[in-house]
DNA sequence: TATTGTTATACTCTATAACTATA
DNA sequence: TATAGTTATAGAGTATAACAATA
C-alpha cells in the first residue's frame, strides 16, 4: 500500500504563465496522442502545410514551422519512407517541392476528422465563447 | 537577396487550441531562456517544488512534475554537481531527502526576482484582468 | 557570393526494463 | 512482496558546422 502525505507545495508556479502554458499543452497533446495514435502533432502539421502550399519546398516549410533546415531533411525522408509525401526537384534545381502522395491524402483525410473530435473533446471544458477568448488571448500573448 | 514569396497557408491549425498553445508557449519559453540564461524552465520548476518542500524524497518529487523515478535520478545528479541540492539518506533507508544548498538558495533568490521580471514582459501584452481571465481559462482546460 | 539540400555529429529530454537495498 | 533509488540503454526531437550543387 502507498500512503502519499500531502501534497507539495507550488510555489511560484501556478502563477507563471509559463507552468500553465506548458499543463495546459501537455493535456491537449496527451488527448491528441491517445485519439491519432499514427502521428505525432508536429508531424501532423507538416503535412498539413504540405497539403495547403503543395509544391513548398524544404526551407520554406522549415522556415514555417521553426525547424532548421537540416532537421527538415530527416522529418521528410521519414514522411517518403512511409509514403506519405513525394519530393520534387524544382525548376531551381537547388530545390525541392514537396507534395502529398494518394495514401498522404488518404491519411489526412482520415486525421482531419478525428482531431476535430479531439478538439471538441478538449475543449468540452469550455463554452464556445469562452475558447475563443482563449484563441484570442493566446494570439494576443504571441503577438 | 532572399525573395520569400507569399506566405504558407495555414489550413486548420491556427483553430486549433494545441496548436495555438504550442505557439504561446514557445514564445514565453524564448523569454525564459532570454531572461534566465543559467537554468531551463523545466529544472527551475525542481528547484522550485525543492526549496518549497525542503526533504521531499525523489519519487514525490518526480510524480509532481510528471517525470519518471529513473529521470529524476540523472536530473538532480547534475543539480547536485552543480553544487545546487543536497540528497540526504531518509529514516526509511530507501529515500534520499532533499534539500536546496546554500549556493541554490542563492541562485533561487537571484532567479525569482528574473523570472518576476520575465513574467511581466511576457504578460505585457495582456491588462491585468485578460492574464487572469487566461490563467483561469487554462487551469478549466486542464481540470 | 548566396542559397538549398544534405551529411555527420552531438545534445537535451525522456522512457523502459532490470537490478539493489531496504521495508 | 512492494517501494526507492539506480543503472544501462534507447528513442524522440533538435541544433551546429561543413559540404556539394546550383543560382
Amino acid at each position: 500500500m502507498k500512503v502519499n502525505g500531502a501534497p507539495l507545495k507550488q510555489g511560484m508556479l501556478p502563477g507563471l504563465l509559463g507552468y500553465r502554458l506548458r499543463l495546459a499543452q501537455q493535456a491537449v497533446f496527451r488527448d491528441f496522442s491517445a485519439s491519432v495514435a499514427e502521428i505525432s502533432p508536429g508531424r501532423f502539421g507538416i503535412l498539413l502545410l504540405i497539403d495547403a502550399n503543395p509544391g513548398v519546398t524544404q526551407s520554406r516549410l522549415a522556415q514555417a514551422v521553426s525547424l532548421e533546415r537540416s532537421t527538415m531533411v530527416g522529418v521528410l525522408h521519414a514522411l517518403q519512407g512511409s509514403g506519405l509525401v513525394e519530393r520534387r526537384r524544382g525548376t531551381d534545381r537547388r530545390t525541392n517541392g514537396l507534395w502529398l502522395t494518394p495514401r498522404g491524402h488518404a491519411l489526412m483525410a482520415r486525421l482531419k476528422r478525428r482531431i476535430q473530435a479531439h478538439e471538441r473533446r478538449v475543449a468540452s471544458r469550455l463554452s464556445a465563447a469562452e475558447r475563443e477568448q482563449l484563441l484570442g488571448l493566446l494570439g494576443k500573448l504571441t503577438g
